[in-house]
DNA sequence: CTACCATGTTGACAGTGACTACATTAGTTT
DNA sequence: AAACTAATGTAGTCACTGTCAACATGGTAG
């Protein structure tokens, strides 16, 4: 046995790396404190001393979980192809992504995080929005795609891209490979949007009727 | 104080009604049998009778939710209105569901299940999805919109409806109206598939490569 | 009537997150 | 160099949880 020094010295890094593997094997609800601590010989009450809280360092896996991330998704959109590609690209990134790291992006679009890291969290989870809505504005200014607001058009990207996600993550997808479902869903939309939408067809669906009951 | 009976009668149905009710307050995780048992005036050991498991007992909740969402979106898939209405209501009811009871989605969508339950989950949950495929279907024969296969297109509309609606349910969809993203959502989905995707187009995004990397 | 069985109760056990008091070390100030 | 201080790690405790086993109750079928 070799002799542990009193002070761990990474002990924050350690934690964080090891927390990312558990929730992968066992999901977020296997992730114990405890354990984490066994796991690397550190006695229970020491993980404390990083993270005030077990939702400190849920909070903690999200922001890095973010941060790589979104890594992947801007040198997708910044490589060097035409624009349509560089569109399916960042679709492919996002929900590659997510099928590498399933329980992570489980907890970076959990509900629950800390007010502290909440702000953080949140500016570095939209950078992924801004990224897709460039790309569209781009694209509508070489005329590409139709007119439309960019804004609303990157938020009806990125919401059908994380559905897209977040099923394959979960493997709901069965049936197709997840790569087909990505192509054409980025397809489909992208199609939509250089078609354009009626204004016609907008004012129609904002009148329709909501429907949500419980039983 | 009332005298219990021995027997509580329905303590079942009680414990599922008291337990949607908790989820939606507290989360998933802010569920306790134990607490569970004492909202209804049990004692800890008797939801054991009826759930062998805490997750049985999340399971039936998902079963339940499945069941009454199935509901709405047919009665939306049946409403008398033109096909683009009722493929706008439709993504309406879900996404309406999901805003009414955000944390019964989840529980829906959530990956852990039991092997037991799981086949009927699996195929209740699927439902919505088949609905959706014979909207397309028929709308493809009736001219609306251009060839393709409906059960990709029914995953695609499916898998960006699931984002809306769990981003809706995250809340994580400030700045706009849940409603107007869901319009644009289904708007731009329609518009894709009227226009068709030029098989060429759908070759080439299938040789992109896969970008899934971690830091 | 009796025997059975679903339902409910009670007690126990190991594991957890969080808190407190204490020990050890590193860095800084004087 | 010595002493003070803050950061980091340890040990013990508490209330709480999910699950299990043993027992109590009461409706029902034979």
């Amino acid at each position: 046995m070799i002799e542990q020094p009193y002070h761990h010295g990474k002990l924050r890094e350690a934690l964080l790396e090891r927390a990312m593997e558990t929730i992968e094997e066992a999901g977020v609800d296997g992730l114990s404190l405890r354990q984490l601590a066994r796991d690397v010989n550190v006695s229970h009450g020491a993980p404390a001393k990083h993270f005030r809280d077990k939702q400190a360092l849920i909070d903690a896996m999200a922001l890095a979980g973010f941060e790589s991330m979104n890594r992947l998704i801007l040198d997708a959109a910044q490589s060097d192809s035409d624009l349509r590609s560089r569109f399916v690209r960042v679709g492919k990134a996002y929900v590659g992504f997510a099928v590498a790291h399933p329980a992570l992006l489980t907890v970076m679009y959990s509900t629950k995080h800390h007010p502290d890291s909440s702000t953080e969290l949140r500016s570095t989870g939209e950078q992924g929005i801004h990224i897709a809505q460039g790309m569209i504005t781009e694209a509508q200014n070489a005329g590409a795609l139709a007119a439309g607001d960019p804004e609303t058009l990157a938020m009806v990207c990125f919401v059908s891209l994380h559905g897209a996600a977040l099923l394959a993550a979960g493997k709901h997808l069965e049936g197709t490979t997840v790569d087909a479902v990505v192509a054409a869903t980025t397809d489909t939309l992208w199609a939509g949007m250089a078609a354009g939408v009626p204004a016609a067809q907008l004012e129609q669906a904002g009148q329709l009727g909501e429907a949500a009951g419980h039983s």
